[in-house]
DNA sequence: TTTTCCATGTAACTCGTTACATGATTTC
DNA sequence: GAAATCATGTAACGAGTTACATGGAAAA
């Protein structure tokens, strides 16, 4: 339901076609989610069917029309819904990252260590890119100070993974 | 490709079937992750398909034959290819609970304290529910650390993000 | 004797992605 | 005249879940 809360939030604040929907989140709010063009053009029609949205077309001269949406009612009261249950309940998050971990011990623990490393260069450049972002205004603001904390404390994390293989590596 | 690493790295210490290795993964590795039956029951079909493992029966009476699956060469090479792949990237995070953040300013800042409090408690419980969990052995130890710092991390922010909600809830 | 456990699976559905298809308009 | 941009979608697929179906054995 993130998804439906996110374009219900948007079109809340101004009434927007699919195109613009999608182009606005990939643009500004990549740091944040992702939504492929035909999940918003599906999410779209499926918010008409169930009535929390309304679509009403303009057309300019020859070019293909654009289908401008619209929060209904029904549709406000479910962003209101929507809203309160993500604000009141942590998503779950789960680290496919640590499957490889379980294993580890299959490889020399030098390995490991390179392998590990590797990893860290990626996560310490996504630290660096997401800091070096603009500061956004308002709430998006947090949006980013999360990802950097999360990323932060992701580095820190694995910094002491990486020096306990280094130690176990030593004494191989 | 996580799934097929963990179910290759569980098959590569002992052959099992797979009922065995749901109930396995369900209670052992729940903190780390899950695996409904039908997609393991799905998954070790794909991998004998594609000659990773191979299938045995065992019956024992008149009771159900147990499939019971075995590594093969080419599914040792798969594993060791998926185990470095795994250890070497970072797995990305979305944080789906931000999405409701950045439209929290629709709401009265006291009533998102009050959803964020919320938040906080079912975190806090996870984090104790993840700390009181008994000692795991060897690198499973390293996926319940890697999930306490998590969620302290996550307890941190949250705390930060509350306050601010607060103090602007005191100017309105 | 009824419930739980063992052991297998199928069917239907949701969610999301990639790749493809269309056609006008503006920019180089 | 070619390429990028605007604007819409469909079709096919993949991953995973829930709910359902089966049937014997052990435990309550």
């Amino acid at each position: 339901m993130d998804r439906e809360l996110l374009l219900l939030g948007l079109l809340r604040r101004s009434d927007m076609h699919g195109y613009q929907l999608h182009e606005f989140i990939e643009r500004d709010l990549a740091t944040c989610t992702e939504l492929k063009k035909p999940t918003a053009y599906f999410l779209l029609d499926k918010m008409t069917r169930l009535g929390w949205i309304v679509q009403h077309e303009e057309r300019e001269g020859n070019r293909p029309p654009r289908r401008v949406y619209h929060v209904s009612a029904a549709g406000e009261a479910q962003f209101q819904q929507l809203l309160r249950t993500n604000l009141s309940q942590p998503s779950s998050t789960r680290f496919g990252g640590d499957i490889g971990l379980i294993f580890a011990n299959s490889l020399a623990s030098a390995d490991v260590v390179a392998l590990l490393e590797q990893r860290r260069v990626v996560l310490a450049a996504d630290l660096a890119a997401t800091q070096a972002a603009p500061a956004h205004a308002g709430s998006l603001q947090l949006v980013i100070e999360h990802r950097i904390i999360h990323l932060e404390s992701e580095l820190g994390w694995l910094d002491t993974v990486i020096a306990r293989f280094t130690a176990s590596a030593s004494t191989e």
